[in-house]
DNA sequence: CGAAAGGCTCTTTTT
DNA sequence: GAGCCTTTCG
């Protein structure tokens, strides 16, 4: 097959580009990622560049995935060999690896978010700060908002100007402490750790700096500093860098991302190549003339010529509803009608909106229609309790010095360690200056001669109780596989039991199978490689890497993870001001513009078509709230669109009452199956029924997979027969 | 010690 | 309206 057959001469330009700093500005739907495979297999098939020299960073673990299988399409084999991956992906291996030279344990954990959060109370309680005048989100922004530009806590304090600052400075600085001694890494030290390693150990870098002939970098427009100082070091030996980026579609400056970088790429190469990716293969010209006179009212900006040969297609539809309730209603009952004119089905489509709060009344209206849909985000799997709970004993095991994970675990199930022995344990630990962990192996060892602790009888046995616990876990790791550990966690941590007792126990124990289902793709992996690689898995994930597009379903989504992705169909709901542009961004012109690039995404997703819908008035934070059209609307020109007002009624929409349509047509006959059945699946083998439940017009089936894990499918749309 | 109830605050986007 | 924290009672 010729590599550069099919593709037009820029894009043939972007791929034989090859030697030396290339920057390629890739307008939405130009065929970027196209380009970004075609390169690579490029390098491998053509210039016979070995695929281990190669170094592709992504936004996300599905980019890199499907990447991946694309590129599987057009060089079969040695891909395996790539690195591949997000710049955390990347770094966290480079650090596991060689993290020694600058102090880090190899078996480090990766602290979330909400992990944060926890070490920074606890900061702030052994500093006695009160989190309530030093909110605990606000400091983790300001050290996130450091890290990323690699400030460390003493140069924090020199920068330090305000009060809040000096307290931040303060606060900081226990914080690393304690994420020291909990052998933990938060997300922003993954890349300021590696950074900080290359700067270090000269000869570390420069293994990394030959190894690597080429690398490639997406997303480019957010990217932030930390992982463009990481990129210039890697690159610094052979120089042959690529970045693809377009910069009306930086959406993430709040995460420091830092559209400096395509400027300074500019600056730290001169002799950069530029390619302009511009003609888009994507939408209809009436959506790519709507998405353009959007972002061209940004000041900002360098202006763009986008082109395309394709139809001119409909109008933009602009739909105004009475209530959220109604917008939601209505976007359900366009698809449907969308889908029995035979001009879509429901996978083609995608619902987006400004906040995942937004999803609650969409998913309620996609229920009560029948209509199925894919929730990418607001599930939040791994944020789920229950998971976090299991996660955090498996942490434990692989590593004992961490707190946060202790914490969290000692006494759920419950085990009668209260607060208040927990207080006085991490006191005690304190005294004899040993960390909590070590302190509760001590209780153990010294049971019934511990007259002299400050502890009462019946609190000694629940802590060393614990502690044996936990250490019959650590010492069977190192002999079960992933899955069996698994198994045991849950068994003898009681946890099995402790969710079996609870009201909404069996949901949350379907999420612990589902989690279990994950630990599967490691059963092959010997016993403390498997952890480590599973941990490292669950702490990397984002919430679109499980989008799975195979299901046929609508598409659910935030904006900011809409990004890359592509639909026929796109609805864009709750086109108000105060919600988009958000209203915290409204005063800022910066963040107005950066709003305004959200807005472009969304409308660039769409093939054939786009409503932009709203509502006259909705519930927001408890009150009702009247909000004008969104500004952006106000700058698409009227030829491009129709609009079109459906208010119902100016009554609430009673919720109890039945549709007002026809639900959506299921399938006639529904197969029926019962737990224990043996089912197969075309893509996911063969499997258990775990638990099948009828809904109104279809019926879900959990189904535990051999090879796949556990699955939860519609009946209506994914293909089962009974073995 | 733990469960339940009541009161408080904040809601943007996420690797 | 949800999640988090504190208080109160058993």
């Amino acid at each position: 097959m010729d590599i550069l057959a099919q593709l037009n001469p820029a894009q043939k330009q972007a791929v034989e580009a090859i030697n030396g700093p290339v920057l390629i500005l890739a307008g939405p739907g130009s065929g970027k990622t196209r380009v970004i495979t075609h390169r690579i297999a490029y390098l491998i098939k053509v210039v016979g560049v070995n695929p281990r020299r190669i170094l592709a960073v992504t936004f996300t673990n599905k980019a890199a995935r499907e990447m991946e299988a694309r590129l599987n399409r057009l060089v079969s084999g040695s891909v395996q060999d790539l690195t591949l991956g997000t710049f955390h992906a990347i770094c966290a291996r480079i650090l596991r690896q060689d993290g020694r030279a600058i102090g880090i344990d190899p078996k480090f954990v990766i602290y979330d978010d909400d992990d944060q959060i926890s070490l920074l109370k606890k900061s702030l309680q052994e500093l006695d700060l009160d989190p309530k005048q030093y909110a605990p989100r606000a400091i983790q922004s300001a050290i996130t908002a450091a890290k990323s530009q690699m400030i460390g806590p003493a140069d924090y304090l020199l920068h330090g100007r305000s009060y809040f600052e000096e307290i931040v400075a303060r606060v900081y600085e226990k914080y690393e402490a304690l994420l020291k001694a909990s052998s933990a890494l938060d997300f922003d030290d993954l890349l300021m750790k590696a950074v900080q390693l290359f700067r270090q150990n000269p000869e570390i870098l420069a293994r990394y700096q030959s190894r690597y002939l080429h690398i490639q970098v997406d997303e480019f427009q957010d990217t932030n500093l930390v992982q463009y100082e990481l990129m210039k070091q890697l690159a610094g030996k052979h120089r042959n860098i690529c970045v693809v980026g377009d910069p009306d579609q930086s959406i993430y400056s709040w995460r420091s991302a830092d559209l400096r970088n395509i400027l300074n790429f500019e600056k730290d190469y001169p002799d950069a190549k530029i390619v302009l990716l511009e003609q888009n293969y994507r939408s209809t010209r009436m959506i790519l003339d709507a998405a353009s006179s959007v972002i061209s009212a940004n000041k900002q900006r360098k202006p763009k010529d986008l082109w395309t040969e394709n139809e001119p297609g409909v109008p933009c539809a602009v739909i105004e509803t009475y209530s959220g309730e109604e917008e939601a209603q209505y976007v359900v009952g366009e698809i449907d009608n969308l889908v029995r004119r035979g001009e879509a089905k429901p996978g083609d489509c995608a619902v987006m909106y400004r906040t995942n709060a937004q999803s609650r009344l969409l998913e309620e209206a996609f229920i009560r229609y029948g209509m199925p849909y894919k929730l990418v985000a607001g599930t939040r799997f791994y944020e789920r309790r229950e998971v976090k709970d299991i996660i955090a004993y498996l942490r434990l095991v692989q590593n004992s010095s961490d707190t946060v994970s202790l914490m969290r675990i000692i006494n759920v199930p419950q085990r009668g360690i209260g607060q208040r022995s927990l207080d006085e344990l991490t006191a005690w630990a304190r005294s004899q200056s040993v960390p909590e962990y070590r302190a509760l192996q001590l209780l153990a060892e010294s049971k019934g001669s511990a007259a002299d602790l400050p502890f009462s009888q019946r609190t000694v046995k629940a802590l060393a109780g614990f502690a044996v616990m936990m250490e019959k876990l650590v010492e069977k790791s190192r002999v079960l596989n992933m899955v069996e550990l698994f198994d045991l966690v849950v068994e003898i941590s009681g946890y099995k039991q402790y969710l079996a007792g609870l009201m909404d126990g069996e949901e949350r124990w379907e999420n612990v199978l589902e989690l279990r289902g994950v630990a599967q793709d490691y059963r092959d992996r010997p016993s403390g490689e498997g952890l480590s690689a599973f941990l490292e898995g669950v702490a990397l994930v984002s919430d679109v890497d499980s989008l799975d597009e195979k299901i046929d379903a609508v598409t659910l989504i935030t904006l900011h993870q809409a990004k890359g992705l592509e639909f026929p169909v796109v609805f864009m709901v709750g086109m108000e001001d105060g919600i988009l542009p958000h209203f915290k961004s409204i005063d800022d012109p910066g963040q107005l513009e950066e709003e305004r690039r959200l807005c472009y995404v969304g409308i660039t997703r769409a093939e054939k078509r786009v409503y932009l819908v709203r509502a006259f008035r909705r519930q927001l934070m408890g009150s009702s709230a009247v909000n004008r059209p969104s500004r952006f609307l106000e700058d698409i020109p009227s030829r491009l669109t129709t609009s079109q007002s459906v208010w119902e009624s100016e009554d609430a929409w009673d919720s109890s009452a039945a549709p007002a349509q026809k639900p959506f047509a299921p399938p006639a006959d529904i197969p029926e199956f019962r737990p224990g059945d043996h089912v197969r699946h075309e893509q996911f083998g063969e499997g258990v029924v775990v638990s099948y439940q009828k809904t109104r017009a279809d019926a879900e089936v959990v189904v535990a997979f051999d090879g796949a894990g556990v699955k939860r499918l519609l009946l209506s749309f994914a293909k089962i027969e009974k073995v």
